[in-house]
DNA sequence: ATGACTGCAAAGACTTTGCATCTTT
DNA sequence: AAAGATGCAAAGTCTTTGCAGTCAT
């Protein structure tokens, strides 16, 4: 990464465009983004970059939301609200998300991560349905 | 539900099958679970009434694991574990799920569903790699 | 008759993969 | 040369949908 040649330029731009993001985009919203620095980027790449960072523990996945993979640059542990209204996900950072996993552990299992999601309806969509 | 004529006794086994299943299965798991009963039911028929529980909040999804929606049958607010190595899924139960929706809520989201999910490696599959 | 449930096959959506090309070492 | 990265298009999975047939009211 520290690698700046024509080589690794759009993996990097890959990594850098997630990680400056807020809105915890899939493959297709970074492609999108992706494409107007880079306008012969394949999304291809962007799968294949964003499988290699979450396989190296760069990045995180948030799993599948409306049937999209979307991810985070952002590995610290913090939880998410989903609205499944509109598939807006923002940090709960202040939330924190507590250390359960001693059952885990106490099963014989090891615990490489522990998420905390919370669904419902953001205000945006709130106001919507008012209407 | 109540009704058990002909015509919802498919349903009513899918429901059953998924609620009296300790595995979290998926819609193929149940199916080919169901197709011992019922020789001649449909994936489609599954997946269809899957969804139907799940938006009536019957049942919940845990989302996709390893590209796979997979489907509980309890509803009751619970931890579970998810082994990244075999995709076994477990109940945590004395885990419990903290309430943490405040701070969504002074956002003005209306949280509807608070998830917490552990993934690492189970015993199992802990076992497979030491040999 | 009308509405509801299902099976089947087709369609859809998202993601991965094979291969040729181009870079860097 | 050899290894790695990418674009393109094809293939692969999982899930949903259209339609005709069947059952219940």
């Amino acid at each position: 990464m520290e690698r700046s040649g024509k080589q690794f330029r759009k993996r990097n731009a890959i990594l850098s465009c997630l990680q400056h993001s807020r809105s915890h985009p899939s493959a297709e919203t970074l492609y999108e983004a992706l494409r107007q620095e880079y306008p012969d980027i394949s999304l291809a790449t962007v799968y294949r970059n964003l499988a290699l960072f979450r396989d190296q523990g760069i990045i995180q996945s948030l799993g599948t939301i409306g049937g999209v993979e979307r991810f985070d640059g952002d590995t610290y542990p913090h939880a998410h609200f989903v609205c499944s209204g509109c598939g807006a996900v923002v940090d709960l950072p202040e939330a924190g998300v507590p250390d359960c996993s001693g059952i885990a552990r106490e099963m014989g299992c090891r615990v490489e991560r522990v998420q905390m999601i919370l669904t419902g309806l953001c205000t945006d969509c709130l106001s919507r349905k008012e209407e």
